[in-house]
DNA sequence: CTGAAAGCGCTAACAG
DNA sequence: CTGTTAGCGCTTTCAG
């Protein structure tokens, strides 16, 4: 079903005059006398005209779209972030090429390469993991790109690409250290995958303020999950059945925490009298229910508008000689609920 | 910061042919000997070459782009139907433009003309509302597309677009029904907007029940909406207030669910002791929490699909001239988790 | 102010 | 099998 759009000649042709005037008044460039320039719009008007992205693209080689590429937008983080790049990219007159990889990293170096062949003028995504294994591999075909690329999230080892990051350490340690002021001495942690560095900082997180505030750490309160929900609950059940369980759960982001909160309502833990609660980032929905859960909060959406900001600053960028990478680390808000209480 | 694209040419000089040789090896369009093919292959391998779908579609007068309108990926019924189109999309080699309107009816006819300027070559939409203000303009600017459009569970009035919807009046019929059967007289629903034909298909399913059993209608217990959750909340207050209060509630959507059930904790009100509820749509984190509410369900992800695959059979038909529109109607699934009992 | 014409990177006849 | 060439729809010198 194609139907042959109306083209700039027709345009010129229906108000006699050159397809080059035409393009002036299209692009307000040069000055054209008011006369003719009301012709060409009445021609255009009447003939429903739009000027092809396309051609335009080709001719000035140059493209208005990027790519945003991200491991899922069904959680809510990145729905949030999507829409903090939208906020930028709709004032800019960009277009925002949308790709999910559902964390695979083989279906991700794939949309990259289809991105390529778009000529996107930038990239903003969220990597699905940053293993050795692939690094090597992966780094060349986002440098091979060609374009600016701003990190989410998620960083790349050994890449000096923009991102924008949330310092993890930080915000996990605050969270243990209040734990710790409660007089919690018994800290477990479900920690996210150690092959993504928001995983690997929690847990620095974590036992950096054990060590700092002279607490031993102990392996059994350690317990590795991948971020998703399930593993949360499982792990979860498998704290409560510990000799000696910890009386304070420290869990690494949002999906695994449901999973926990889930197993502890199953088997009838209250929060936090039985167990002491924060997680890693906020869950709407609870709030909306009333369950009062501490967590390390960021700010989502703002994410996202700073990474595309970067990415505008890039774009409009002279020389294609900076080095300087712009490296955003913002920082977290530990924000307290009742749910890390010890009431003992 | 703009480098200059490696180009067909530079692969056809490099590996001494034609560009029309190495366009041939690229499409395997025609017949090419084995030794220039490898040769080719070698030089875009060596010069890391991807050709220009910007280039390619100028050429073929024809894109691989698709575009996707909603009103708000963070509503997770979007998120699911986003998911949906994309895995139709990855295996078609098409890819997503993305529009997020906020609900905004401007914002939306904005975003048209920008995906017409981009040659889409279809769009997905479930547009914003369905007013007869602006029926007019609205349908004129979407037909003005000239690509096959899908509607996506909301409909255009007078409009022809094939579409995706689901049986609201079904759904909420047999919800209705369900409570009656629970001995329930007394039911208030929490509708909608009128402006859309989801929210006048609901409250008409729920009239309908009423009266196909012998039930009057009684115009106190109506509430009107807006689908989001502070009305949700807003009017379930009201409902609390009321002098005869009803026995059982249906809600019109999630979002406003929510705010029901956050209304309903707040002032102790047991579900179902005090509050019969049943609402539309699944809201993934009740369950998760094991609150045991009852829901009329839709195949969300299935929607984006099949809206896909009406698209792709659209773009792939020969005839202009085909005017059987396709509509699909999906049936909703009731769901009863026991928060629709009458325990008096 | 305006028109002619070259060119953006690729495809698709048309020759050979 | 392979090369030449004319576009695709638009922008952008360069003249006038």
């Amino acid at each position: 079903m194609i139907i042959a759009p109306i083209t700039i000649s027709d345009i010129a042709k229906k108000s006699k005059v050159s397809v080059a005037t035409v393009s002036r008044v299209l692009n307000d460039s040069d000055k054209v006398k008011e006369q003719t320039k009301e012709k060409v719009l009445k021609a255009i008007k009447e003939l429903n005209y739009a000027p092809s992205d396309i051609a335009r693209s080709l001719s000035r080689n140059i493209t208005n779209t990027i790519g945003v590429v991200v491991p899922d937008i069904n959680n809510p983080f990145f729905g949030q972030v999507i829409k903090g790049i939208s906020s930028v990219t709709d004032k800019n007159d960009l277009y925002m090429l949308l790709c999910d990889t559902d964390e695979n990293e083989q279906k991700e170096m794939k949309f990259i390469e289809m991105l390529k062949r778009q000529r996107i003028r930038g990239l903003i995504i969220t990597p699905t993991a940053d293993n050795d294994k692939f690094n090597a591999k992966y780094l060349s075909i986002l440098e091979n790109l060609n374009v600016p690329v701003v990190l989410l999230d998620r960083d790349v080892k050994y890449s000096k690409f923009d991102g924008v990051f949330l310092d993890s350490i930080s915000g996990t340690y605050d969270a243990i250290e209040c734990f710790i002021k409660e007089g919690h001495r018994k800290i477990a942690i479900i920690s996210g995958p150690l092959s993504s560095k928001p995983g690997r900082d929690r847990l620095r997180g974590y036992k950096k303020a054990l060590t700092m505030n002279g607490i031993e750490i102990d392996d059994r309160y350690i317990f590795y999950g991948d971020f998703r929900l399930e593993s949360g609950y499982e792990l979860t059940q498998e704290i409560l059945k510990m000799e000696d369980p910890p009386t304070a759960i420290f869990v690494s982001n949002n999906m695994m925490n449901l999973g926990c909160i889930k197993a502890l309502t199953e088997a009838n833990v209250r929060i936090p009298e039985d167990m002491a609660l924060i997680g890693f980032d906020e869950i709407e929905l609870l709030n909306i229910m009333n369950m009062d859960i501490s967590v390390v909060s960021r700010p989502t959406a703002q994410m996202g508008e700073v990474a595309m900001e970067i990415l505008l600053d890039r774009l409009n960028e002279q020389k294609v000689d900076n080095q300087d990478t712009k490296r955003i680390i913002l920082l977290p808000t530990l924000i307290l609920r009742g749910s890390e209480k010890n009431t003992k």
